[in-house]
Formats: C-alpha cells, sequence, structure tokens
DNA sequence: CTTGCTACCGAATTTCATTCTGCAAATATG
DNA sequence: CATATTTGCAGAATGAAATTCGGTAGCAAG
C-alpha cells in the first residue's frame, strides 16, 4: 500500500451512522466530558476499552467538534447578553461579516431568513460595551441598519442535545 | 479568632477575582478542555500541580460550569436552526415558559426587552418538525403569538471567551 | 465452509491526574 | 521593623485512569 503517510481517514463524512449506542454516550458526554470511560462503559453497558474505542471513532468523525470547558459568562465579566439583527447591503461572505468575526464581542454570526440579513448573538460587559460594539458596526462598510434585543434573564442555555432514538422515527429508508 | 467549623472558603462567590493567568488556563480549556495539565502548565508558564490547583478552583468557583463535549448539529440530524420570538401573556416563571423548557428541540430560552416577551433559540431535524414545534408553542397556554427567523448559514458559533486583559481595562478600583 | 471484517471483552501497560512535602514571596500581626 | 500567617508554587511520590494488546463471537461475502 503506497498511499500517502498512512492517513487513515480517508473519507471524514461517510463514517457510518450514529446508533442508539453512540447516541446514549453522547448524552451522557454533553453534560459531563470528564466522566472516566469506567463509568461512562457502566452507564451505556458496554466495557471500558468499547466505550474508548466509539468515543475515539465519534471523534474522528466529528461527531464530537470538540471537548470545551463552558465558563460562567458573569465569572468573567460578560454580565449583558443581546441578540443584533444587522441589516447589510450584500449577501454571503462579505466585507461586513468578516470585519465583524474578529470582534471579540461576537458569539455567533448567522444569515436568516425573514425581514433582516444578519442575526448575531454578542455578549458585553455593560450596555456601554454593547454601545462601543453597535457603533463599530456602524462603522463597518455594508452594515446598514441594526435592531438590538437586550436579554433580562436567561431561563435555558444548553448545548446541542444528541436526541433520542425516538425523536427521529421517520428516517428516510432511502 | 473564632473559627466557624473548619469551613475553608467560607463564601462561594467572592472566591477572588480571577486574574491574567486564570484567563489564560480559561482560554486554553475553553478550546480543548482535554489538555493535559502538564501541557496546560506549559502553555501558561506553570507547573502541572499548580495548574491543575488552579483548574481546580475554577471549577470550584463555578468560573468553569463544566466540561461538555460539543457536538455537530449535522452529526445528529439536527440540520436546520430558527430564532423565535415568542409573545406571552405574562412574565416571568410563567406556565408557558415551563412548559417550554420541556421542549427537547429548545437550546436556549430568553427573556428580552423589545418587540417581543421571549427569544427561543431551537434547532430541529427539519423545516417539519420546526412547524411541529410551533404549533405545540401554539398549544401552549400563555402564548399569543410567535414569529420565527430561519438560519440559513452560520458563520460563526463559539461558546463564552474568557476575554483578554486588555479588554478590562476600565476596572472599578472601588 | 472459509475468509475477512467489526465490535466487543479482559488483562497488561503506560500515561497522566492527584496528592504530598517543603519552600519562598506576599500579607498580616505585634 | 521584626515576626507570624497565609498563599501559591515546584518537585517527587502515589494512584487511578487512559490506552494498548491479544483473543473471541457475530456476520457478510466468496
Amino acid at each position: 500500500m503506497d498511499q500517502n503517510t498512512d492517513d487513515v481517514r480517508r473519507k471524514r463524512p461517510p463514517e457510518r451512522d450514529l446508533d442508539a449506542m453512540d447516541r446514549k454516550l453522547l448524552g451522557v458526554l454533553v453534560e459531563d466530558a470528564t466522566t472516566s470511560y469506567a463509568e461512562l462503559g457502566e452507564r451505556v453497558g458496554l466495557s471500558p476499552p468499547a466505550a474508548h474505542e466509539r468515543v475515539k471513532r465519534l471523534r474522528r468523525s466529528g461527531a464530537i467538534r470538540r471537548v470545551a470547558a463552558l465558563i460562567d459568562p458573569e465569572a468573567v465579566g460578560k454580565t449583558l447578553l443581546a441578540f443584533v439583527h444587522v441589516d447589510t447591503t450584500g449577501w454571503g461572505k462579505t466585507q461586513a461579516l468578516l470585519a465583524i468575526e474578529e470582534y471579540p464581542e461576537v458569539e455567533e454570526i448567522h444569515s436568516v431568513a425573514g425581514d433582516t440579513c444578519m442575526l448575531l448573538k454578542v455578549r458585553t460587559e455593560s450596555t456601554h460595551a454593547l454601545e462601543g460594539l453597535l457603533a463599530r458596526l456602524y462603522d463597518t462598510p455594508g452594515v446598514k441598519a441594526t435592531r438590538s434585543y437586550v436579554v433580562l434573564s436567561t431561563y435555558l442555555e444548553r448545548p446541542v442535545q444528541p436526541g433520542t432514538t425516538s425523536e427521529w422515527p421517520a428516517v428516510v429508508k432511502s
């Protein structure tokens, strides 16, 4: 086998679909990724090495993007959360978008269908800092207008859930 | 000095402010929480036990809420993301809110200031599933109206960042 | 029936998290 | 100013966990 440097993962995406066992593993790891493989295996009915093997595959396949420490925004002074709708002059990878990506207060950037173009999730230390961000936005070429929704309380905020088997009964058989 | 029951850290929240070193540690752990303490220490200029000690404190103090596996939504079939504005009849911990919290598609619930009451971030497998969720919302007591913004592309999506020292020069001296 | 492959288990190995023991600087105390 | 007291850290020792290593059962293809 010549092949370029034993580069194993010749095909990333088609790494087979997730089965119920994978979902269970993801369910545990989403809640607490520090769970030992011993306990992990016990929780889903697998030996530690088997659990490890599957988790390794989930990481390689990209189903698990990464493992991250989730920070309390308050602890780092980010006390203000807001959603900002932005109207721009163009679509796609515009100059405005490239600029906005660099702003550290911005956590999310989506283009949306509706009466606006872009939707930002931003976190700042104060209303004053938010004003500063908005000022920068209006100075950004391509930004026409913005509309902000300041969050008063957050009742729920959780990462992507794996979902249960019962949720996808209508799978396309192809 | 009477000591109240050896209770060391008598107060959880005021566990001292984060210094630059803590920020650096958080910066690394937000990107990859599987980093070993050896490498972690090397990256920030600390011995493995010292790094461990500080991270332990960050966990205890709540600055690190938890460590989680971040899942690729596509991998679990959640191909559709939308933000849903909801107008309700009341405020705060209403009956509607309690019901919505149970919907597995809902990732975030915020109450916001603006021309709406609540803002949801929801992820479903299809437009059809979104319709199902909206139907459930309208059946929920207290829900008056909804307005949805369907996400076409996501350009940026990252967890809470620790921020750099240079970002808070205007700290209140008290 | 044989071969090749996949997913698993139990045991062995190695790596790393965690603990322990001073030590030094900072801070408080007299 | 001198002396306790505390805090944060490094190096070594310990223990637990990740990871590796055969070996086996189930299954599809030849």
